[in-house]
DNA sequence: AACTATTTATAAGA
DNA sequence: TTCTTATAAATAGTT
């Protein structure tokens, strides 16, 4: 879309795949928080590269992205995962999560972020908050996760969040 | 971003705010398949509107949402529900709606297009798949689900997937 | 990481 | 709603 229009199928040279997906992914993230304040949505989009780097926006309405999936499966009729039983049980856990961010948030020197350690419970989780309006959950590779992926560079990525 | 700049902010009349977030939600579709095509990444892009109504897209690579979560789970370190065991033990549910969705397909008239009927068990679920390139869950207002929501027009969208 | 020529997305209006 | 179109934004290829 730009110096040349471009047909709409995998890009076979690597580095340019991973430069458009760094550079499309960030445009992505841009129309969903745009999308968010405009209309007063709630949005998830969650980004698996495929070098397996995860990359997540939740909404700030939506507070975590367990919430947004309790709403998605009430909204939608979806029950995602488990029985009414399991749903009400693993709420105690996610609380948990989220009462820590809060916690933590009020621990930051910069208010921008939080930043939350989930204590080694359930893998290495870091999570930034920016100026209480957008929520992003970015990974650091889990030791026993899916093969190494990555490569070169940090696996922490922050994406500016205003305009 | 046309006949003028806009500020993004909450738009104020009801109306307008829907008709951008129709615009919109299409526009974030397209780049979200764009981006999957592309640079060969998974993608779940789910939002709820004001009105709670939910529109869903998942790659197609990603099979369903329920996988696309386990793989985020995977690759993020992030447990978002449950413990091992829970999740194990719902695998089987998952594969059982996936199989089914499998088998429908074969009987569709239309090559493009399956339907799930989830025999009432996880409520009213519908999906639909295009050329085997990507699959939606649209969602049928639940009967015991929260609130009405939308008010007029039907609950099942259909978006369109090719340029 | 920057820079632009173009292609896209889209705000307003019809 | 759907179409039109003037503009704002996004971005492909290049530096």
């Amino acid at each position: 879309m730009a110096r040349g229009k471009i047909q709409i199928k995998r890009i076979e040279n690597s580095t340019n795949r991973q430069v458009t997906y760094s550079k499309r992914r960030n445009g992505l993230f841009k129309k969903a928080r745009e999308l968010t304040v405009l209309c007063d949505a709630k949005v998830s989009l969650i980004m698996i590269s495929s070098t397996n780097k995860v990359h997540e926006y939740i909404s700030p309405s939506a507070i975590s992205t367990k919430e947004f999936f309790d709403q998605y499966q009430r909204n939608s009729g979806i029950d995602l995962w488990s029985s009414h039983y399991e749903v009400r049980n693993l709420e105690g856990v996610n609380s948990k999560l989220e009462n820590r961010f809060v916690a933590e948030r009020d621990h930051e020197e910069d208010p921008h972020y939080g930043l939350v350690d989930d204590g080694g419970e359930y893998g290495s989780v870091i999570q930034f908050q920016h100026s209480g309006q957008d929520l992003f959950a970015i990974r650091l590779q889990p030791n026993g996760g899916v093969g190494g992926g990555g490569g070169s560079g940090s696996d922490i990525k922050i994406y500016p969040l205003l305009e």
